[in-house]
DNA sequence: GCCAACGTTGGC
DNA sequence: GCCAACGTTGGC
């Protein structure tokens, strides 16, 4: 089972708002390389949830993928804000996946700290420079990150 | 609000 | 195919 980490503004989409709803549609991913690893996505994979955009960006919790990747649909919405001409119905150009809640950390585990942790220095998050909003994270890094945050 | 870093676009 | 200009991300 693969591990990921996926990024949402808190003021948009919070592990709270997620706690709440159960399930989310994961839509609006519009970077070829995080729509290539939310393709690689197994339902039963676990995802870290990443606040970020905010004063104080950190994992906060766990999401569970619950349905593997579809077609966006926010892409054929002309009134959507991720709406996207240029893909085809026939060929859609973005997807999305499902996730659904698994527990929110007892604390948020800060970029600060995340930046201290030797085992994460191969995670894109804390490169200096890197905006990727969904990426793997190896066995060594989820146990690290979970054991830190519990 | 600033700005560094990066991805995308489009003229040539 | 190059690369300058532009838009976006996201920490600070």
């Amino acid at each position: 089972m693969a591990h990921w980490l996926m990024k949402s503004e808190p003021d948009v989409f919070s592990i709270d708002d997620l706690k709440r709803k159960k399930r989310e549609a994961w839509d609006g991913v519009r970077n070829y390389q995080a729509r290539n690893y939310l393709r690689a996505m197994a339902v039963g994979d676990e995802a870290l949830f990443y606040h970020s955009s905010c004063a104080v960006p950190a994992v906060v919790g766990i999401a569970r993928i619950s349905r593997a990747a579809f077609a966006d649909p926010t892409q054929f919405d002309p009134a959507s804000e991720y709406h996207d001409a240029g893909s085809k119905p026939a060929d859609p150009r973005w997807s999305a996946v499902e996730v659904a809640f698994v527990r929110k950390f007892k604390s948020p585990l800060t970029l600060e700290r995340l930046k201290s942790m030797p085992e994460l220095t191969g995670l894109p998050l804390v490169q200096r420079g890197t905006r990727l909003s969904v990426m793997p994270v190896d066995e060594l890094q989820w146990r690290a990150i979970v054991e830190a945050g519990s």
